[in-house]
DNA sequence: AGAAAAGAGTTGACAGTGTCAACTTTACTG
DNA sequence: CAGTAAAGTTGACACTGTCAACTCTTTTCT
């Protein structure tokens, strides 16, 4: 703790990354709380610094959860893909997609619902910026499994334009995002039980799209507004 | 607002019932704010009373946004009633159900976030008594349609038993609870048209589970707990 | 009936919050 | 090496949830 120890990173200022610091503190007090009502002074206090630094790094509160939410997906971007190692059939990848994405929401709820609450969301700017590329990291994983699983005959070939493609994939997740929330949300369980189906709850969904693809109705057009 | 004014429900106290204007006022904030951050002073103020008497009505600010809650169970539990009017087809029940419940949800975002979230779930009791009695009574109402279509054919006969069934009806609860929250969450979008995709997206859950019912790992429990 | 108890609402207080403004210290720039 | 901008601090403000003590009204009990 020594002020002269020297840090293989450079601390450019007076903290060494304060920033980083924080968002390290607020993740850590919301898997304690499962919450994140906690108070910006008390991410400050954690991090050993006044009540008012973290303004310095985040114009307001939101901002800091906004990058907190950034880690979340991150992380799960890095969890898919490593869960899809060694995996070749193309049904299997997504369905590997799906466990790991319902495990990590399961394993930290509260970070689960904050990367995908509104809280973040301001009228004008919509989401932030920092959380959106996170958010499109991630996304662009299962998307990718899910075209690889088109065009290597688990799915019709309808579903290679970018209509039928939008609306199959947002119907998987959906039903994940869906199956996770009701668990978090204690409305199913127990949680471990649940992750159990994701195989054959996903399962079902994915015959269902092969047998017979969502039909579009023309002209509408779904926005992934990542 | 003259005191003497005799109203056809006798007021029993001083201010009528104060509880359900509460929870009014509640309700328009969070129509307004979209957010359940606002203050419970701030409902006191609508209800023109002090600061402290919700108090007297609702032991925490919890307890309040739990009559907030119900109310809205209540709310959807009436209008997937009267979308179902008139409606014979057991699949057609299944949908239209689906079709309202995300209806709503994107009628008013807040409400049907606070509804779904675990803000109320305290760590020792669970959900508030009466936010489960008012969600079981809107969740009944979907599982009856899906009963009565596994026994009008258009399910596998194996859908009867309590496990198949559970995994089943679990399964569309989650792609319609999903499609919903990514809806107001923001992630896609416009929400006029996702209402739209909830005819073929459900649609083909609803096929896949009838040609191969998901089927759940033996001894798994799925707890309902609402 | 009247007295006593309970219910409903009020006033005042407390610690704690998010954020603003003004200040000091440090690090980097020309 | 001076000067400026970034990073962090101190103090203040209005506001919050909740507790305790008080008052007024309604109900209940003899």
């Amino acid at each position: 703790m020594a002020k002269s120890v020297r840090r293989s990173t450079p601390r450019p200022y007076h903290h060494g990354n304060l920033a980083s610091a924080l968002v390290d503190a607020a993740l850590l007090l919301l898997d304690e709380t499962q919450d994140w009502n906690f108070s910006l002074r008390e991410v400050a206090r954690r991090a050993s610094v006044s009540h008012n630094a973290p303004y310095k790094h985040f114009p307001e509160k939101r901002d800091l959860l906004a990058a907190v939410a950034a880690r979340g997906f991150e992380a799960l971007a890095e969890s898919t893909l490593s869960s899809l190692e060694g995996l070749t059939d193309a049904r299997e990848r997504l369905l590997a997609c799906g466990r790991t994405f319902v495990a990590r929401g399961i394993a930290n709820p509260a970070l689960y619902r904050l990367m995908f609450s509104a809280v973040l969301t301001s009228p004008e700017a919509g989401r932030p910026a920092i959380e959106k590329v996170a958010a499109a990291k991630a996304r662009a994983i299962m998307d990718k499994a899910f075209a690889d699983a088109t065009q290597s005959g688990v799915f019709p070939p309808s579903l290679a334009s970018p209509g039928e493609g939008a609306a199959a994939t947002l119907a998987m997740w959906s039903i994940l995002h869906g199956l996770t929330m009701l668990a978090i949300d204690d409305f199913v369980g127990p949680p471990k039980d649940i992750e159990a189906l994701v195989d054959p709850i996903l399962g079902a969904l994915l015959n269902g799209i092969s047998s017979q693809p969502p039909a579009l109705p023309a002209h509408i057009w779904i926005a992934p507004r990542l």
